[in-house]
DNA sequence: TTGTACGCGTTATCAG
DNA sequence: CTGATAACGCGTACAA
């Protein structure tokens, strides 16, 4: 571990000198800067990062917030490829990721406030799964570089990058209307835990009024994202008479519950019960039958998180080099759109083909 | 950000004081303290970490390392289950996570050496997936506090986590044997692009070797890990007269597409081939049919790396304290078992009942 | 073009 | 029990 001060003593000039190398700077002469690199190498110096940080106020690492309660986040593909898009913009730009998990509810975890007030983040992206209580609040009052992804319940969506999740749930929903039914069932989740549950049943409403069927009357069963809560949440909609004949689930690990559940009764999945997902998992395409499901762009919404805190990191400084103290306005909400993907889980009611839908 | 300055400022005491008081040192009179904490609440003083760290020389950041080349690895279940253990019981402790990927090979990852030299960690833990270039190397040179699980090859396996490939593997070989399958087909990967592959291979070997069973003539494809390259690995064992009646695949992914191939061949598993895994992912519970696979216990894994980095800091630091420089020797490798898990993905040869078997 | 000297926020070592 | 004061390693005005 040597420091800056070795590599100076070694070639000869002023730590100051040594510095101006590294961090090239003009009016240096090609001699010196010859003779003070070779010392670098020589030494194998490396800057201590933490003195770098006390010393420009910069760490060049940024901490990605996902709080957990009910469940392993890591297990949520949707979570983890998020994580990697992130990952990969921040290493491209030389930044380093801080995985930070509260486990409480974000305002009671001391560690989580701690740390964002530590100063050894360069900024923060959260990811919002759960309402009323989002991550982003810290820095936000704190007034530094922050984004969210996901829903930030009433605070706004400045600086936000969501997933369609309302056209999503209503293109899905309107799709198993247009084969044909007309008996459906949900499997849907607490509203407190995934914020973005509120908007894919009012997709699913939507769907269902333009179509002039009453909403309101249509079963609904809450699962726990897991694929058994799925198992128990079909349970309960198949003990109806009649049963539904397509079940709209909020996650793609509670529709594979579901079949799992229609099988044990007996029946098959599309012929006799259509089941729908949300969020296309990696397994969803390879699970038989394939799930009809909606995708979410997770990777391209991770990517674009993170170039938009680097832009904000980035306007930030310039501010400060010319002493403008504006408040930055943030950013307009950016919003991926998600799409269906049409695969092998949902066909007509039985009894009622496609042809005689044309007729 | 209020500084100790500030809050030994306003409590009328010195910064040495109130840095005692938070450090909770004795000697200081109940007066001062209550003082100097009403200070700190107040103001809403958070000690700065770079500054902590420039002068403890510690971080509390512990770097997760894991390279890669061919793949995702964030798709890889047991990668994301084994870091969630990891961050658990790093959370537990009050250090932090920075997790660092570097794409290229370790030793040429300019941005992984000069990470692990700036001081900015406070120990590694290495996920070894890859052969030849363990990324522990570097820790290991520098001298300061790693783990690695995994395989380090021809390094030795002091403070190494596995699992125990070998005797999974064989004791899934085995299982397949026992129910009658003479005829089988291997699904494994390029030895250079997973450090385990040789060693579950070996214990298949060792399976065949032990029923007298020729394991030089089994047929042999490569896939990549992915869905799809097992489905085009499968492709090539069908080819086959007569083909394989049952496959063993190196990881679930590729036993799923294979599964798939084998459905496209108008076949059925277990019935006409069976088809297990290696893994234990998530979904080989709810695909169907459910796969017969090997566990690994990866997120304990997980939680003992970090446990064992901790004690590794842990002495590290009682060391310097009393001035000893003994070289550690590290820890003795920890082996975890891998376990069967038998659920309907195999079963008896066609025309070979179970009955028949005991006879 | 180069060097001096100070500040960043803490911790730790001493005197007092 | 408390308070100066010196590190920690680097960046950077400012001076030379």
């Amino acid at each position: 571990m040597a420091t800056l001060k070795e590599v100076a003593l070694r070639a000869q000039v002023s730590t100051a000198t040594v510095s101006k190398v590294l961090s090239n700077t003009p009016y240096v002469s090609e001699e010196t800067r010859a003779r003070v690199l070779r010392a670098v190498a020589e030494l194998g110096y490396v800057p201590n990062l933490a003195a770098r940080a006390l010393s420009k106020g910069r760490t060049y690492i940024i901490g990605v917030v996902f709080p957990y309660n009910y469940d392993h986040l890591f297990a949520d593909p949707l979570i983890t490829t998020i994580l990697e898009g992130i990952e990969t913009v921040c290493t491209e730009q030389g930044y380093n990721v801080l995985i930070v998990t509260p486990r409480a509810p974000v305002i009671e975890s001391a560690q989580y406030q701690r740390l964002a007030q530590s100063g050894y983040l360069d900024g923060l992206i959260t990811i919002e799964t759960l309402p009323d209580t989002p991550a982003s609040t810290i820095p936000e009052q704190l007034g530094y570089p922050w984004v969210a992804l996901g829903y930030r319940s009433a605070l706004g969506n400045l600086n936000t990058i969501q997933s369609d999740d309302f056209a999503g749930a209503k293109e899905i929903a309107a799709y198993l209307i247009g084969l044909g039914h007309r008996h459906m069932g949900i499997i849907t989740v607490e509203e407190t835990d995934l914020a973005a549950a509120a908007r894919r049943m009012s997709g699913y409403r939507s769907a269902f009024e333009n179509a002039a069927l009453n909403f309101d009357q249509v079963p609904c069963e809450r699962g726990s994202f897991s694929v058994e809560s799925g198992y128990q949440a079909a349970d309960k909609l198949l003990a109806r008479t009649p049963h539904p004949t397509a079940i709209l689930c909020l996650n793609d690990r509670m529709a594979i519950g579901a079949i799992q559940r229609v099988w044990a009764a007996g029946l098959q999945v599309p012929q006799d019960i259509s089941v729908v997902g949300f969020d296309d998992i990696p397994s969803a395409a390879y699970f038989a039958p394939a799930l009809t499901t909606v995708r979410q762009h997770a990777e391209e919404m991770g990517e674009r998180a993170a170039q938009m805190l680097f832009e904000i990191i980035g306007q930030r400084a310039s501010d400060n080099r010319r002493g403008t103290t504006q408040t930055p306005s943030g950013f307009k909400p950016i919003v991926f759109p998600s799409e269906l993907v049409i695969r092998s889980s949902a066909a007509p009611p039985p009894g009622r083909s496609l042809e005689s839908l044309r007729r």
